[in-house]
DNA sequence: GTAGCACTTCGAGTTCTGTCGATGTCAATC
DNA sequence: GATTGACATCGACAGAACTCGAAGTGCTAC
C-alpha cells in the first residue's frame, strides 16, 4: 500500500491532482487507513494511470468519471466500457490526424524560412509557400 | 477586402475570439477602413490561419505573439521565426508521439473488454492485459 | 507532552481560452 | 430623421483543470 506521496511520486502528478481528481468523483475506489488517510494498492495506480491516460489524450474529466462510475458497477458494464474506449479510441486517432495537417503547415513555414535564408536576396517566392507574411514582411500597402 | 463576419465564416471561428485575438495582440497587420471596421485581406487571413494552426497544435496565444511579434519586424527575423518553427515542430512530434502511447494503452483496454465478452464465464485474464480493475470488478477486499 | 511531520478538508485563487451582454457609432434605408 | 444592421469597445462571466493556503488531526520521536 502506498501513501498520496509514493503515489504522486509513481504517477508523476502533485498530490494536489490526486486529491482533485478524488474530489472529482474520479477515485472512488481509493480506501482509507483508520486514520482517515488514502491508501493506493498497485491495481489503484494502475486504474489511476488509466485515467491519466484517458485526461492526456483529450477526454475531459467529466467523462472520465462516467468510464469510472460504470467501473464500479461491476462486470455488466464491460460492453458500455468498451464501447466508451472505442468512441475515445475515434477521437485519439482524429487529434493524432489534426496535429499532423499542423504538423504539415508547420513544415511548409519551415521549408519556406529555409529558402529564404538560403537565398534572401532573392526576395520571397511570390507564388509559392510562403504563406501569408507577404504584407508584413514586405510592407506592401493593403489593396482593396 | 473581408469584413470580420466573412472572415469568421472562411476561418471557421467566431467574431469573439477573432476581436479576442487581437486583443491579445496576434493580429496587429489588421487594418481598419475609415470607420474603424476591421478589414482582412487574402494574406490576413492565411496569417490568421497560421496563428490558428500553432494554436491547435497547443502553442499557447503568448508564444504565438511572440512569432507574430516577430513577422512584424520585418525579415530580418526570419532565423528566429524559423527557429521557433522547428521548436514548435518537435513539440508537435511529441505530442503525436504521446497520443500515440496513449492509444496504445486504449487499445490494450478494447483487447480485454473483447476477451472478457467473448467469454465473460472465464472471468477476467488473472495476469495479462486486464490493467486496473481487478479490485472494481471482482470486488476483491484490498490487501496490505 | 510537545515538536514535527504527513496527512486531512475546505474554499479561494489562478490560468487559459474563450464567450457574452451592454452600450455606442456609423452608414444606408424607409 | 428614425430605424436597422453591422460593426466597435469594454468588462464581466464561464468552464476546465488545477494550485494553494489555512486550519485541523493523528502518529512518532525526543
Amino acid at each position: 500500500m502506498y501513501t498520496i506521496n509514493e503515489a504522486a511520486k509513481i504517477l508523476d502528478i502533485s498530490v494536489h491532482t490526486i486529491r482533485f481528481y478524488d474530489k472529482e468523483g474520479l477515485l472512488p475506489f481509493v480506501t482509507r487507513n483508520s486514520t482517515g488517510n488514502r491508501q493506493f494498492n498497485e491495481s489503484d495506480l494502475e486504474l489511476i494511470k488509466v485515467i491519466c491516460c484517458l485526461k492526456n489524450s483529450g477526454m475531459p474529466i467529466k467523462e472520465i468519471r462516467q468510464y469510472i462510475d460504470l467501473c464500479m458497477q461491476g462486470k455488466d458494464t464491460a460492453g458500455a466500457r468498451r464501447q466508451l474506449m472505442v468512441d475515445h479510441r475515434k477521437a485519439i486517432l482524429k487529434q493524432i490526424d489534426d496535429f499532423k495537417k499542423n504538423l504539415n503547415i508547420v513544415d511548409l513555414k519551415i521549408g519556406f524560412y529555409d529558402s529564404y535564408l538560403a537565398a534572401p536576396q532573392a526576395g520571397y517566392d511570390p507564388i509559392g509557400y510562403m504563406t501569408a507574411n507577404k504584407q508584413q514582411d514586405l510592407d506592401t500597402p493593403k489593396r482593396e
